[in-house]
DNA sequence: CGGACACTTCGGCGGCGGCCGAACCGTGGC
DNA sequence: GCCACGGTTCGGCCGCCGCCGAAGTGTCCG
């Protein structure tokens, strides 16, 4: 068997180690970088910077270092350069990171504009490839109540949630190396919503299908109207609840 | 349903909060205190300054700052500090952070007593409340084998799994908090070991049957004659692997 | 009540690192 | 070929923070 195999390098992780890692999010700017980036999409330095409130000089200065630690990934299209975060263990550990961060006071929104955005994110919005927000939460309540998914002995998919996603023809393809249904802790609902193949393929689709929009560039979305009447057929969720306006 | 009950105070995390999460991990002391803290004892200032290398003054500060982070709990007996991981959910950002740390050669022991310490660790030891090194993947792997456990589909133990508990009179209370398994990415093998409920009570189960033993003050384990056997026996371990000396 | 001991507080030092603006480099458009 | 623009490099400034040693506080023990 495997374990008896060629023994491993061994390495042995020191402080340092782990110390650099940690460093890599340790700073206000990047931070903010990190958070923007959770939506799984490619961004420009420029973009960031200005997200970020920062000199396009020192995004650049940061993205290198973020690079250079394995953090994020980049391309480079003429000239324009995009970053995104390298994997998905890399958007867990910010997850993991953000869900330990103790709540803080909402820091009263300084302007109208900001106010609205940070409503628009709170209601719904992608976490790197899922749903969450309000309704991400929401739809992962309402498919644990009518038993979709089950969590008490591992995370999975009840035979009635294989038939209910088979209903509403998505298609959620296996992989080994990805679980197919994985508890996200909602950073802002405090709460978990889906993540996962199964928590991917749902948003995929509700994209596709026009069930949900993006608003705008960022990571925030809209429930359309058919994909309020899809929600309320299939998981009872209350037409309040789907729209934004609705706190 | 829950979700319709009093909205909830919409925090929303920015950068800066992630930020001061993250540098309490940034440091190379603090994230050796960290790993020292991985095996969920209790530690004094003076034990982890010794460890790490610092004045002892300097070990009270950090550790007056990772309490206040939220990251440590403390507990003040007469003269006596002891310093603690706040909780599960600490320990798995550690180890989380751990597992993204890029893979480094080994620094090469400087002194023979570091290094016998170093393979001591690398063989066996606990990770907070369970089994990790390399019997902790072991086990893992013969269990995975055996099919006693089941990752494809949320882990989950199989039904010939909780047989396999309940003959060796292995109990694991079940708690809605706490999921029964869980993968724990082991930072010497760099492959999963057993987590959560059943981890843990497969661990404090071996320590009170005297399958494993403690090793000095460090969180190293030596698997004893009778643990031997028993793991021969119930997964077929060789006994090769599970004495130290073996590499 | 004196001394040993664990821990803490404080002042001061030194280095690291985040920030900016200015100059520079390549690409793509006109 | 020129210009606009995104991105990058560099030098220099400043503040933060990790470190120590010395002095102080509280607890336990004889």
């Amino acid at each position: 068997m495997s374990t008896t195999g060629p023994v491993p390098a061994d390495p042995t992780l020191v402080g340092s180690d782990l110390a650099a890692m940690a460093r890599l999010l340790a700073d206000g700017t990047r931070a903010t970088f990190c958070l923007a980036l959770l939506d799984g999409r490619a961004w420009t330095p420029t973009e960031l910077a200005r997200h970020a409130g920062v000199a396009p000089s020192t995004a650049t200065e940061h993205l290198n270092t973020m690079v250079a630690g394995g953090l994020l990934v980049q391309e480079r299209q003429g000239r324009h350069r995009y970053v995104r975060l390298a994997d998905q263990q890399m958007a867990e550990l910010i997850e993991t990171m953000a869900a330990a961060a103790p709540v803080r006071p909402a820091p009263a929104a300084r302007t109208l504009s900001a106010d609205s955005r940070r409503r628009a994110l709170a209601h719904a919005r992608t976490c790197y490839d899922h749903l969450a927000g309000r309704v991400g939460v929401a739809i992962a309540d309402a498919m644990t109540e009518r038993a979709l998914v089950e969590w008490e002995h591992g995370p999975r998919l009840t035979p009635g949630g294989e038939r209910w996603l088979a209903e509403l023809a998505i298609d959620v393809p296996a992989s080994a190396k990805r679980p197919a249904l994985r508890p996200c802790l909602d950073w802002t609902e405090r709460r978990p919503h889906l993540a996962g193949a199964v928590g991917a393929a749902l948003c995929g689709h509700a994209l596709d299908q026009g069930w949900i929009r993006r608003v705008g560039s960022s990571r925030a979305v809209l429930v359309t109207p058919a994909g309020r009447d899809v929600l309320a057929a299939r998981l009872g969720l209350s037409a309040e609840l789907l729209t934004p306006a609705g706190n």
